[in-house]
DNA sequence: TATTGTTATACTCTATAACTATA
DNA sequence: TATAGTTATAGAGTATAACAATA
């Protein structure tokens, strides 16, 4: 086993690599969308849990509350995402994506799925489903919640 | 499977997630050495393979050549690293580790086997071996070489 | 003159603390 | 008054282009 790279059972090194990889391919493929991965996951997650709250937001992404604020406010001013208040507690704000938010998701998806794609057919069908149940144990044995209680 | 979050079976996302949880374990262990994840990964390699150029580390480790000067500097000036001339081409630099360097990595090492430990003991010794494979092979299917012609 | 390294600089990401608004 | 969000700001990480030094 190659001890040619003496980082390469190094795990976090392996996932910075491979994140590098990763992200690159989606980022060419959503090239003239304008919108980083974390703003593609805003919108992925608005569309199939509208009306959710910022701050689950931010469990969901692993982001920093502040840094979330920010990330919404540029999807708002394109008026991709809206805010609205709602009666909880605090200040409390539902996010939900507006028609202009849904129809540029759908179009991007497209080139999404085929990033997915591509990644899957890197691997091969059986070593890319694996790959996804590894990082699951890995992330959720490290006491994250990927799902945390979503509603 | 879960379409609890929606992004979990995105491959990016997930190595974000898991990177994230990875790293911050290293973080927390290796607090004290000032040493960020890079700049360890520069003192191992030099370890193993004395005499480096920054050149090749620069690829090894996927940086930009700019930020690998400011990752060296900070370690030469710290008296970690050295670099020594050499006469092979253009302006081409040899890196080693002081002996300082070498005290500091050993005592870092020690932390450090204990963070890719936890890694082991989390996911399993035949799910991280697995692990280390799969994002091996994803790296390597990218087109980027681990080790390249790493002499 | 091609190769390697360096400087300067800017942009994005992430982190922290202090502040605001509302049930 | 606890909760949720916001502002301001600083630091790390990463990217690009133009420049310098040497075989």
């Amino acid at each position: 086993m190659s001890d040619l790279h003496p980082l390469s059972d190094h795990i976090g090194f392996m996932l910075r690599r491979a994140q590098l990889s990763v992200f690159q391919d989606f980022q060419q493929r959503t090239e003239g969308f304008d919108l980083t991965p974390a703003g593609y996951s805003v919108l992925a997650i608005l569309d199939r849990h509208p009306g959710m709250r910022q701050n689950k937001l931010t469990n969901l992404l692993a982001l920093k509350p502040a840094n979330c604020v920010t990330l919404i406010n540029g999807l708002e001013r394109r008026g991709l995402v809206v805010r609205e208040k709602i009666k909880v507690a605090g200040r409390a704000v539902a996010l939900s994506l507006t028609g202009e938010g849904k129809t540029l998701l759908a179009e991007m998806d497209i080139q999404v799925e085929e990033h997915l794609s591509l990644m899957r057919q890197r691997l091969g069908s059986e070593d890319h489903a694996e790959l996804l149940r590894l990082l699951r144990k890995l992330v959720e044995s490290g006491g994250e919640a990927l799902a945390d209680d979503l509603l």
